[in-house]
DNA sequence: TCGAATTCAGATACCGATTTCATCCGCGCA
DNA sequence: TGCGCGGATGAAATCGGTATCTGAATTCGA
């Protein structure tokens, strides 16, 4: 083999130029390099600053980050991300990263535990200097590994069963007791509720709200009208379907998200239920297109990015601080927003 | 101070466990745990596995991939996650990366190329093993960056004006065509268009095809008639109310993308035009809700998760390949879907 | 002009894994 | 009993940066 000294020394084919290579065409040490880069005063700066700008030399993130134990990224573990509601709290999340050098690192968990441990363990090897993630059932284990490895962690939406976390939450109860308030002031009294898996926050707390605000006015939910669902848009297909086969049917409706929503007014739709006239219709979470529908849905709305913004300023402040012991918790308000799909009830309840 | 050395060797405080450790307790080399990890034969391998198992060990990452040089990690740039379209391509790419080891970094671009190029450049940095993205423009320089480096780069979605890469478009110019026939078709000869921006592929193609589909049909589109916006719901959500601000109005429009088409529709909503009879409304991009409002939107329609699928499959084989000069391009269709939005116009145009 | 204080540069250890290379061990066979 | 061989092992180099330590050069005051 003849010499290639010249080509491992001056065109290293494909490899990105390190700091080495800096260091030799400026002809300094590279701890002079790693100095200028760093902001150290240098008196070659002149020198460094031409040598980088000619191998449009970048510093290689990994090894900065092996030797300064701060990878500068952030794992996110959300069930959906199509979802609308998750696709807004990512880019609330997102928001904040990019004032810093931040990077994200997406995960869908698909409602999975199983799926939800192993992409923990991944980002534990990744070393991510945080985690902010909705957890998959409130029996999760995943946050509790984390832990272990004192990685920070911030919960957005979902609690979980063990505490010593951050959490950003919504006030899923008062949101469905206003919907179930708002339905028996119309004087509904056959109301159904299609429910998301009791083993997350937002399904227990919601079918709980729902159910005490019916109770605080003197109602049950009837056994019939209850239909416990997975939070998926065929789920709610499904759940209206075999509601609207009781007899009676229901005269109103809560659903407690907005896929769900979604399945259920498709299933309404394709029976040919009139909506608000022989079915009243409330849903938890807002949709895009929910006022132009016809009528217009009556939706227990939240502030989804705002969700997304806070759970990062809580890791970013939980990062800093390293092992406060205090925990935070921040509950956001929930807002009824009456449009059209809800009516007084068909045939009026009999006055006390 | 006084010694204490026995937290140092003994209790590494938050310290996560190194091979180092393991191989400690074993009694064995670095090198066996290593090798033991990447499945050689080792006669310990009972001992290094309780060793492992003892501490909780989990390999760096950080380490592996700087003496390896793949990271199994890889960039995804999405103008919006929040748009429905881009939240689903993301879901197809995730759904595929869930097979392998592999995870994603995701980063917004709002449709900036300055951000874009930023963002760019920490990828880089954190020396992701490729990148799939929807370009801010065209003319976006980016990825002329990371191609300098050898980074391979799948388009989703869009193009960019230099050619060598790999793509999974779908066919805009098809779908506005048919758009616009249809309307054609149905007697409309006032026809408006809610355009992108013409700087990115989306934007441009299915502008043209718009405009050739009427050419074809022996129409023009009026100056008027056209409005050129930025692929928002408030861009959208102004356009319309300019052209229905126009004498006589269109009774016809085609707005070229879901979050435009959601903005229009508010704007034709709070102006009180009945659609379909005052206005035929056809638009790209199908809507979670749109079969649903009243009447149940005309939409041109594409399999947005496919292109996701897709997208990272080019990618793995392009990473696979290495530099593999031919490059691959795929082109989705697109499909028209009448649903109620669209009706004959309300004069009818004299018959020839 | 000399000595002390201050800067700055270079050599080198280090982060936590992988990998090469030389060594060593046990085993089979003559 | 001795030799050779295959396979497992440990020491050490390596990936690309940062940080410490030491030595040299500069600056300043006396």
């Amino acid at each position: 083999m003849k010499s290639v000294s010249e080509f491992d020394s001056d065109s290293p084919r494909h490899r990105a130029p390190t700091i080495k290579d800096v260091a030799a065409r400026a002809g300094v040490s590279t701890a002079t390099v790693s100095r200028y880069l760093n902001g150290s005063p240098v008196r070659q700066a002149a020198l460094v600053r031409d040598a980088i700008e000619a191998l449009a030399f970048r510093p290689n993130q990994l090894a900065r980050s092996l030797k300064s134990g701060s990878t500068r990224s952030i794992g996110v573990l959300v069930p959906d991300i199509a979802n609308p509601f998750f696709a807004d709290v990512v880019k609330g999340i997102e928001s904040v990263l990019r004032t810093g050098e931040y990077s994200l690192l997406l995960c869908n968990t698909d409602e999975s535990v199983e799926r939800e441990r192993s992409v923990s363990l991944t980002l534990l090897q990744k070393r991510v200097d945080g985690i902010l993630m909705a957890p998959a059932t409130e029996q999760s284990e995943a946050p509790l590994i984390l832990r272990a490895r004192h990685v920070p962690v911030v919960f957005v939406d979902r609690r979980i069963a063990s505490d010593g976390f951050d959490y950003v939450l919504v006030d899923n109860a008062a949101g469905a007791r206003q919907a179930a308030e708002h339905l028996v002031s119309l004087g509904h009294e056959r109301i159904a509720l299609i429910s998301g898996p009791l083993d997350t926050t937002p399904g227990r707390e919601r079918h709980a709200g729902f159910e005490q605000g019916l109770q605080a006015c003197g109602l049950e939910i009837r056994p019939e009208y209850l239909q416990v669902s997975d939070f998926r848009e065929e789920g709610g297909y499904q759940a209206a379907f075999r509601l609207l086969a009781t007899q009676p049917p229901p005269t109103a409706m809560f659903v407690a998200n907005n896929l769900m929503a979604i399945g259920a007014l498709r299933a309404l739709h394709s029976l040919g239920v009139r909506i608000p006239e022989e079915m009243s219709f409330v849903s938890f979470d807002d949709l895009a297109l929910a006022e132009l529908t016809t009528p217009p849905l009556t939706v227990v709305s939240r502030p989804s990015t705002e969700q997304g913004v806070l759970a990062m300023r809580l890791l970013q402040f939980r990062m800093d601080q390293g092992d406060e012991p205090a925990t935070r918790e921040i509950v956001l308000e929930t807002r009824l927003i009456v449009r059209g799909s809800t009516a007084p009830a068909p045939v009026p309840a009999p006055a006390t």
